[in-house]
DNA sequence: CCTTATGTATAAGAATCTTAGGTATTATTT
DNA sequence: AAATAATACCTAAGATTCTTATACATAAGG
């Protein structure tokens, strides 16, 4: 028996925030937990968010104002359910126009014939 | 009179190595000045490799052993061109897979419908 | 003479991530 | 019944990588 240890393909830098703030722009409200099941499933496995990333991220957009939190009690456990504020809808547009962008330029880089 | 502050759009974290190692897998040898420069026309100014950024990379990835040093003096002024080991050749083409699974890992989360 | 361009470098700080723990309940396996 | 895995939250220490600011030096241009 032996264990499989997945090389987690590293998150760039500003990733994880467009991340979360896009699955909640389609799920409507998330919790944490789910956010991760979320992302293993859509990425096949590639990518696996750490909770020690997530969480201070989760709590960052919510200082911010890009959040709103709702406490449930599920199965006797805690849930928080997260949900985009107006001003955090508008600022996953430009997150995703920044990624957009972001991966055109890297284009432009590594593939200058493509581009 | 007003300055235009161009806003640089933020690399995303691991870009600037990829950058560097493809940029001197296209030509050969190259000094710092000349990859800033090179960056911005490329990307139309849209990114800006800053010199803090850049000297400590390419100095790593000289004490990795991905990048040779040449030195020159041109016009009186120092120059230190930059060229890929082996190793380093290897470790880009490594580096070029590895953004390429990055953009479209992330394009089956932020647009899961094209992929 | 002063500023801009060319060319290198480092140090302090911010931001984001990984790793490694911790707590607690429920479900599953042994 | 007991141990482990899954669910669900959290934080702290450390690594890495970037920005910002500064420094030094030569050449060119206004």
């Amino acid at each position: 028996m032996y264990i499989c240890n997945m090389s987690n393909s590293k998150l760039y830098k500003g990733s994880l925030n467009t991340i979360i703030l896009k699955l909640l722009n389609e799920h409507d409200k998330m919790y944490g937990y789910e956010i991760t099941q979320k992302v293993k499933v859509l990425t096949k496995g590639e990518l696996n968010i750490t909770e020690g990333a997530l969480y201070p991220a989760l709590h960052k957009l919510e200082a911010e104002g890009l959040l709103d939190v709702e406490l449930a009690k599920v199965d006797n456990r805690l849930r928080k359910y997260y949900k985009l504020t107006e001003t955090g809808t508008k600022e996953t547009i430009s997150k995703l126009n920044e990624l957009a962008e972001y991966i055109k330029t890297m284009q432009k880089l590594v593939n200058p014939k493509l581009v």
